[in-house]
DNA sequence: TTGAAAGCGATACCAA
DNA sequence: TTGGTATCGCTTTCAA
């Protein structure tokens, strides 16, 4: 039997217990006072029937709707699911549901998304993207609710939050020394990302100045290009290799393969991203930095919280560290030369 | 300078015009009489101080919260963000937001969601997984909203959406066969699985009862494995393979070329999924089965707001047609043998 | 200790 | 043509 039954409201609890509406909203908040047995008697009838306090009544009351939205250009959900699961898990006790509009790049449509979530009232919105040196098509400076960009550019004065791309490649390095490599290379994205910029810095920074970056494309065809450009060449080979993402490192970890080079004796490589479909199915799976999105979304999740609550939030980019996973691509650290 | 400017109400709106909130409202909805040119004065004073109606009162009012709730545990989101963005996109224009929940496979967590939208009054919620054959974690049935599932098993009596698997299935013997393809077999998930099983059958209907399924997982792995055991064993071989995933057609792709077998000349690979990210990436890139979620998520989306708006709907299984995703490895259909 | 009444922001009926 | 008032479900002040 399908049927909607009709939700019961305070007035239905307060006629079931024979008192006011008054009595009973005190009685279910823990507020006022009155006799204890009242109260519990209350509770139970409230249980009993089955009441739930209708949040926009509440809402519109507290001028709070306890929702966030998530604003979101990345359709392939990679950078987006992570930090959706991180926010909803920050939230989700504090009784707050997350809008997720997916905008697609479109401005129109972005607008519209926008509009309707100050229509109904969210307590601020987390703008996220596929990278960190672009903003959504819609701007989102002078709301009159407080913003969040997490794994976005974000407007001059506001909160931006995003991964540690510098610590990221470092940890990648360290790894790949720790397991004996000296001769490192970098192969990364187009040189027009700033996060493909930033590990590279970073990267050379570490390992010299003039440690050789090959920038390409996000691909794992370029990760095979650059092992056929590296090892079809005369002179020294690497014996450790630091991708720009995943992709680009199982193509490289493939292509070693189809030239008889072991992965990782005879050459070490680290992704990034750690994009499990990815990651786990490389053979062997790689060893990869992660850049903790989750934890990344449950900061957001709780700063934007802050803000919604008149808590003061310092402005400006705030970068959270990445993580290094070890499967197999990259050895054991205690394993020599 | 980031500050909330706080928020213009009807009343404002009709303090600037100097008339009555009624007229306003009446003004603004188009309903009521009065002078086109009251209502123009009105209708540009509101445009002018920035009006849009706080949505919460008029939820309230209505009894209509124009937010429906999408309820996943798929982690990887590759069910649920083609679905919730053909969702979104059916719902935008009538101005219905999509809560997204993800649940983890925890009850606990699934019931605090439900209820958080509940109290939240969303119209209706949409039900999603990562397998056809299992429910989620919380029963949906008897909810005072009407309930869609989506790509995930249902309850007696409710509508439910889903990829139709053996006409996906006959898509792609189809394909096979139209490129000349004879002895195909066809390489897939666990036999637990419904969809396997529903695509195999299909199979063996089609090709015929001995034609050869190999169940196992759905991994890369399991594809090189099959083309191990298939072409290591004595006898005739495949021209022909569709895979019950692209993950396993990547292994098969993969497994085939590093035995020096063309594909497609050699082999032709059907995947299923046309999961951009594998498809796409595999050489040769994949001709694959599309299930059209975006398209499922759209009729779903326009199914729950036809019940959220009393119009009848039969319940039942629905299964919505899968198309073919040509890519490389199935060759041209007009290539003879 | 309990309850009546005002009000959150909007809409709609009914008078004027 | 316009405006007062009740109403949606809830919380909160203030009076009893």
């Amino acid at each position: 039997m399908v049927g909607r039954s009709s939700r019961v409201t305070i007035h239905d609890v307060a006629k079931a217990a024979g008192v006011s509406v008054s009595t009973v909203s005190k009685a279910l908040n823990d507020t006022g006072r009155m006799t204890a047995e009242t109260r519990d008697k209350i509770k139970s009838i409230a249980t009993g029937v089955g009441f739930r306090p209708n949040a926009l009544a509440r809402s519109l009351l507290f001028n709070r709707s306890f929702t966030v939205g998530l604003l979101t250009n990345d359709t392939y959900g990679r950078f987006t699911l992570p930090l959706m699961s991180g926010i909803s898990e920050a939230l989700v006790d504090q009784g707050v549901s997350v809008f997720l509009c997916a905008i697609e790049d479109d401005p129109k449509l972005a607008k519209i998304h926008v509009d309707a979530m100050l229509d109904k009232q969210v307590d601020g919105i987390i703008a996220t993207g596929k990278r960190i040196d672009r903003s959504l098509p819609v701007d989102l400076a002078g709301l009159p609710v407080p913003v969040v960009y997490a794994y976005s550019q974000g407007t001059e004065g506001s909160v931006i939050l995003t991964a540690d791309d510098a610590q990221g490649a470092q940890l990648a390095i360290s790894r790949l020394r720790s397991t004996g490599r000296r001769r490192l290379v970098h192969i990364t994205g187009p040189e027009s990302f700033a996060s493909a910029l930033e590990r590279a810095n970073a990267f050379q920074r570490t390992v010299g100045p003039d440690a050789k970056v090959l920038f390409g494309e996000w691909t794992e065809a370029w990760g095979h290009q650059s092992i056929a450009a590296l090892f079809d060449a005369e002179g020294e080979r690497p014996d450790g290799i630091f991708c720009g993402n995943d992709q680009i490192a199982r193509g490289v970890v493939d292509a070693l393969r189809e030239r008889g080079l072991r992965v990782p004796e005879d050459v070490a490589v680290v992704g990034f991203d750690n994009w499990e479909i990815v990651a786990a199915q490389t053979r062997p799976a790689l060893t990869t930095i992660d850049m903790n999105l989750k934890e990344l979304g449950r900061i957001a999740g709780l700063t934007i919280l802050d803000l919604a609550e008149g808590r003061p939030v310092a402005p400006g980019l705030r970068k959270l560290p990445c993580s290094l996973v070890v499967r197999q691509s990259c050895g054991s650290s205690d394993q020599g030369n």
